[in-house]
DNA sequence: ATGAAAGTGACATTCCAATGACAAAAAAAG
DNA sequence: CTTTTTTTGTCATTGGAATGTCACTTTCAT
């Protein structure tokens, strides 16, 4: 998993790179929100570790317009009530207040890297998203490396539209060469016909969506 | 939204439950985890608030056996660092640790209960803006994409004016090609087709606006 | 009552997901 | 190393749905 540090006191950036690596995950740091941008338009990490009051620009602005839709933890230099307030109801997933324990911090990340793994169970198929295993009706299908991907990351959200572009972004990133929009339709046609047509649903115009609600 | 409150601090009880009242979640509370267990077998909260050094229990107990299923937060005494990682691990959703701000208690409170649920309900129609799904009286209805995305627009515009000439710049943006006022109409008309005439409200000459007041 | 704005039904065109087939690339088997 | 199988990405086609416009009617405010 890919976290992004935003942060710009030297000694907190060492120390969390350190705890992370130390905890398997690939540690990025920026120090300015500007190369935070930079840095978001060739990568997509699954956790953006934010600290609100960088100098060099307004984070809450960086926030809505670049992270909203990635995992965030906001690290605040103070403990202002408002502060936690506003930062929670715009919709980051956690708020920590400096100073803080690098193990409470681990501890939350591990929380909000975590929910999305396990056995999943959606209908008649059964994803294993630590064994990386798929069952439909109980029996192991075989599925090809990407289209395990493709439906890992819709079963990481479900009951959220995805987009193909955004598919994209995410199962195509290493390679240089973009991919048409097609070819992700001709990956869930072949994904459908292993697991079933219905576990998958089209929505015209916008992309696919992976229902858990019965 | 329904919260079982498990605490046993009268002081702390009555400021919880009027915070949460004002904030319109309905609030039980025991103080003892015998009590709130008889009160699970009957009712399913949406949340459980827990203070985990409860005298007459062990809470990690009651949390792995009784509520792991259902959204929670722990609320601990000290600020031991193990207790919180170990909160966190155990499965709970959020951590904090007393003395702790009302407001922040409410925050995060408002963010575990808003997650999952982006749906906005206005009259007879919900719209879940994660799922980009709409459903009428309960039955989903098929909207098309420009519709959703039309709709989209409206309803994060609740009790605020829509113009035509602002839809068109919002939702035909990408098109090179402009389109006519009409045409917004048309859509406001197949959108009332399928949805009922009163969703919708005109205002000859302005345009048009939803409505979220009985 | 009157004119302007909004609503309506119909229509031609465009769009889009789905599909089967194919060649190149990669992986597995021999 | 060579052969065989699987995976991967693209393409052309298709049928049904979505889209935008028009001519016409209705509604509304003055």
């Amino acid at each position: 998993m890919n976290i992004l540090l935003v942060e710009d006191n030297l000694s907190i950036v060492k120390g969390l790179i350190y705890a992370l690596e130390q905890n398997n995950y690939q540690v990025v740091a920026k120090n300015r929100i500007s190369d935070a941008i930079e840095y978001l338009e060739e990568h997509h990490p699954d956790l953006v570790i934010l600290d609100i009051s960088l100098p060099d620009g307004d984070g809450t602005f960086f926030y809505r317009d670049y992270i909203k839709d990635i995992k965030t933890i906001i690290l605040s230099a103070n403990d202002n009530e408002d502060d936690i307030v506003s930062g929670l109801e715009m919709g980051a997933d956690d708020y920590i207040t400096k100073p803080f324990s690098t193990r409470e911090l681990i501890a939350r990340v591990n929380k909000l890297l975590r929910s999305g793994s396990g056995v999943i169970k959606i209908k008649n198929i059964e994803f294993d998203t630590n064994k990386m295993l798929v069952k439909k009706d109980g029996v192991s299908v075989n599925l090809s490396s990407l289209e395990l991907k493709i439906l890992m990351y819709l079963f990481t959200n479900i009951n959220k539209v995805v987009t193909r572009q955004s598919l994209i972004e995410r199962i195509w990133e290493w390679t240089g060469n973009d991919v048409y929009d097609n070819t992700v339709t001709v990956y869930m046609k072949r994904i459908r016909e292993k697991l079933g047509t219905d576990i998958i649903v089209t929505l015209k115009g916008i992309g696919y969506r992976i229902d858990n609600e019965k």
